[in-house]
DNA sequence: CATGAATGAGAATTCATTCAT
DNA sequence: TATGAATGAATTCTCATTCAT
């Protein structure tokens, strides 16, 4: 069924490298003829776009336990830790997500994007809060920072997962990448004291 | 020669994609044979290796005049800058060195690495003088400072140039990137009042 | 049940086109598995057959008015009207039973053909009977005329229906397909003066 | 060399029927890959277009002799036989000319149907001369008399080469086809007398 | 040094058909 | 009777690569 396809292609992902997921890969490692897939999916694309759906909604779901978090400049903190863990957990989905590159016109069609954007409009609302709270240096616009504070996770995420890294130990490559994370917080400034 | 090959490899990257780039192209280019390129290059992938190192050699190149500036925070900024004009000028090279997946073994091979790593030294040189001058705020760590601002830099670079940003409206692209390039000059501080 | 595997294919011969008309397809269309279609009929090849001769029940349907004319050459010109019309109407159909590269073997199996030597038949005596009026000029032999008649009111239907009128203006197209059917009539004489 | 290949793929259309003359094929029967094939021909539809074309300028030139004919009556019969000597004696070229679905789009593209309008120039410039010398029955327009006579040539040659005769006893065939090829010649008159 | 010719493997996709249930 | 699942063979086409000349 779809859910053995879907998995088949994901881990295709991981051992292999996203481009040599053909669906003739993804038919024989479920011992299957390519033809086959088609009964499920209508396309190639269909396959990619259903990985790429599940993996925004995963990583919607993995925020949720920090929207509890009231302080927003911690829920902010939470939020990078989040992603940064999403992402080399799912390095493949990640990958596809974010990295890749588009062939398909499925994952272009604007409707279904609400998914990246509800994710992202996570990070962006936690983002006014923390500039309404006066606790963010250097802009005022959440727009900005949050596009900030994405793209460095993003950096981070991206470079590692493609590896990019090379020219860092691989010894302080865990240290340093989440020294690099936490630097951006300093950006935030503490919780004002409750006299 | 290898020359005109790479050029013509060169300009295919920018003006089409990366992935459109084929030995057939290459030598149609130069109006060549595909297989007269392989008096020069062993591989594709060669080719691919030399295009790598000469997209290193011109960021390297970019970056010298920024090294006659003396104020460490100011070099660092430039050195932004010109990190980001470099990928948005040559997104097909910049594609290809930080963000494409690594099919050969050529770029691989260790050794090689020192463009990158000098073009990189570069950057952690100014980053030390930096937190030597005292005037980076959360880390002391250069190795980190230097990281952080590469990745916050390259995830800039690339989500705009794989076209994840669709959900920032084309109208505020620019200036919510810049915005956000600047935002990370924050964790520095201005150069001391000379009294 | 067959009646409805017919109708639908019929259907989607004449909405799409013939070479689109697949078994899924038709299958879809009346909300079937493929695999029942073949409760039904051994082969696609049946269904393209029970779809021709039903063609030309209906063409000979669509002819049966026109006997009732007395005249045989005005039965004879009701004739062609009616033929041009059933092959406007019917494109798809029409193209099957007279254009159509014949795969199977079924249609080639040649008792069958009664279905269409009925309608031919009909032409066949309208038109002796236009030669015993001594009325066609050129021939007096029936087969010769009927053949005839049919290969011109053919020619107009193929060309048409396999666009190959592309060098006849739009515009002029239909009074000029007229103006040949009607052209050939001129072969035959006006009823004699009946003082 | 594309000779070979076009000579294969007209000799597939031959033996084998328009439909299945696919690019396996063709290279199987000159001992090629399929890929070979792209060498010489962009695409599938290019050798199409270009087995069209050599059957346009083929018919154009067996039309030659015939304009040297001063009699313009004379002159049409003949272009009437040259027709149907193409016809039968290029079965397929005829099918894909005339007859065959069309796939791709080179051959729908307008500039190229100079090489129809040429033959078809013919046609028509001869029946206007014969209109002008008043020996046409039915009819003063020749744009009407020249599809009237395509289309009845046509109808006879497709009827044949697609197989529809089969009603038609064997033996009777080409005398009922002679026939009613010449019965349109009916509505032409004779030359006047040169008293 | 370079070509022209060709290969071989692989890509996505479609279709008629079969068969256990 | 009908389904759902799957096959197998076909389709067009693209690409990196090789090699005799």
């Amino acid at each position: 069924m779809r859910e053995a396809i879907l998995a088949a292609a994901m881990k295709l992902f991981l051992e292999e490298s996203f481009e040599k997921t053909t669906m003739r890969n993804i038919a024989r490692a479920i011992d299957y003829t390519p033809g086959a897939l088609y009964s499920y999916f209508k396309d190639k694309d269909e396959i990619l776009f259903a990985l790429h759906q599940r993996g925004f909604d995963q990583l919607y779901a993995m925020q949720q336990p920090a929207l509890a978090i009231a302080d927003p400049v911690e829920r902010l903190r939470r939020l990078g830790e989040i992603y940064l863990a999403f992402a080399f957990t799912n390095t493949q989905a990640y990958d596809l997500m974010f990295i890749a590159s588009r062939t398909g016109h499925s994952i272009d069609e604007a409707e279904d994007w609400s998914c990246g954007e509800r994710a992202y409009g996570v990070l962006r609302d936690t983002m006014r809060q923390v500039i309404e709270a006066g606790r963010m240096r250097g802009t005022d616009d959440p727009d900005v920072a949050a596009f900030a504070a994405w793209s460095a996770m993003h950096g981070i995420a991206s470079l590692m997962i493609r590896h990019r890294c090379r020219l860092i130990p691989e010894a302080d490559r865990e240290r340093i990448m989440r020294g690099a994370a936490d630097l951006l917080m300093e950006l935030t400034s503490p919780p004002p004291e409750t006299a």
